[in-house]
DNA sequence: AACCAAAGCAACCGCCCTTCC
DNA sequence: TGGAAGGGCGGTTGCTTTGGT
């Protein structure tokens, strides 16, 4: 008498996206919005089930997704906020734009418990780790890890404080409301590439386009030939999943979303 | 060059919470 | 008010990549 599973999983598709899925799901979701993530899949043409849509778009085809290493601070960040809040990732993950609960939570796992465990200090608890453990580390600690040591130890010093630094909240809302807005239907992705092609093409060398590079087009003007006519379709179509994501998020970092200022 | 182990990360699973009827 | 449905979240798995021998 187990619960109702949240699809009916008989047919369903699993494992890694195609690329072509990723289109489908960004041209559905960036022409109609999200409204019932149940539906999505059904009228998007997916054989998947709503709840790996969601996943994917959350994790990963998102647009205002920031790509790439936790800088110094974001993980003093996440180490302050997981010992107050625990593994909540999805609410430490609030305090980063861009950034998503399940690459915190991967990070976390990956490297700052380890991180931590090395220094001698429970992950868990945020606390030393008992004397016979620590004896075991310190070792270590006298080594190699001096200063991450010290480095750890201002961190907890400032957590001590029980501040934590914000992130800048003016830089988040745009990016959000900007978002909504495309989400809404109100985003003029016409207008977003007309004045943003020239930076694309400028930044990315590794840019590809294995689609549209048939001609071998030279500039962004060549690599959507008629955006004219149905802009939205040509650039769904053109980008390469996540390589041209890499673009994309490049060029969210640079504020293209705040269209609305 | 080939093999193996470890690390990293995307995706899935299943429970819990919220919303709606 | 209670039950069903849907979404959100945290834990876990398993595949891919990387580094070492």
């Amino acid at each position: 008498m187990g619960r109702k599973p949240c699809c009916d999983k008989v047919g369903l598709k699993r494992g890694p996206w195609t690329i072509e899925e990723d289109h489908k799901l960004m041209n559905f979701i960036l022409n109609n919005g999200i409204h019932c993530w149940r539906t999505v899949p059904k009228l998007a043409g997916l054989l998947r089930c709503g709840k790996s849509c969601r996943l994917r778009w959350i994790n990963y085809l998102r647009p205002d997704l920031k790509r790439g290493g936790f800088s110094e601070t974001e993980e003093d960040q996440i180490i302050q906020l997981h010992a107050q809040l625990g593994n909540r990732w999805s609410k430490i993950a609030s305090h980063f734009p861009g950034r998503t609960d399940n690459e915190i939570k991967n990070h976390w796992n990956t490297r700052i418990k380890k991180k931590l465990k090395l220094l001698g200090i429970d992950p868990v608890t945020h606390k030393p780790i008992e004397q016979a453990e620590e004896k075991g580390n310190k070792v270590e600690l006298n080594s190699s890890s001096k200063e991450e040591s010290l480095e750890v130890k201002a961190q907890d010093d400032q957590g001590k404080k029980q501040e934590i630094q914000e992130p800048n909240l003016d830089e988040t809302n745009d990016l959000l409301s900007n978002f909504e807005m495309m989400l809404g239907g109100n985003f003029d992705l016409e207008q977003w590439l007309e004045q943003e092609t020239n930076t694309c093409s400028s930044h990315t060398s590794s840019f590809s386009l294995e689609e549209s590079n048939s001609n071998n087009p030279s500039t962004m003007d060549d690599q959507f030939p008629s955006i004219q006519q149905d802009p939205l379709q040509q650039w769904v179509e053109s980008v390469d999943s996540f390589l041209s994501w890499d673009c994309f998020n490049q060029l969210a970092e640079e504020n293209i979303f705040l269209l609305g200022k």
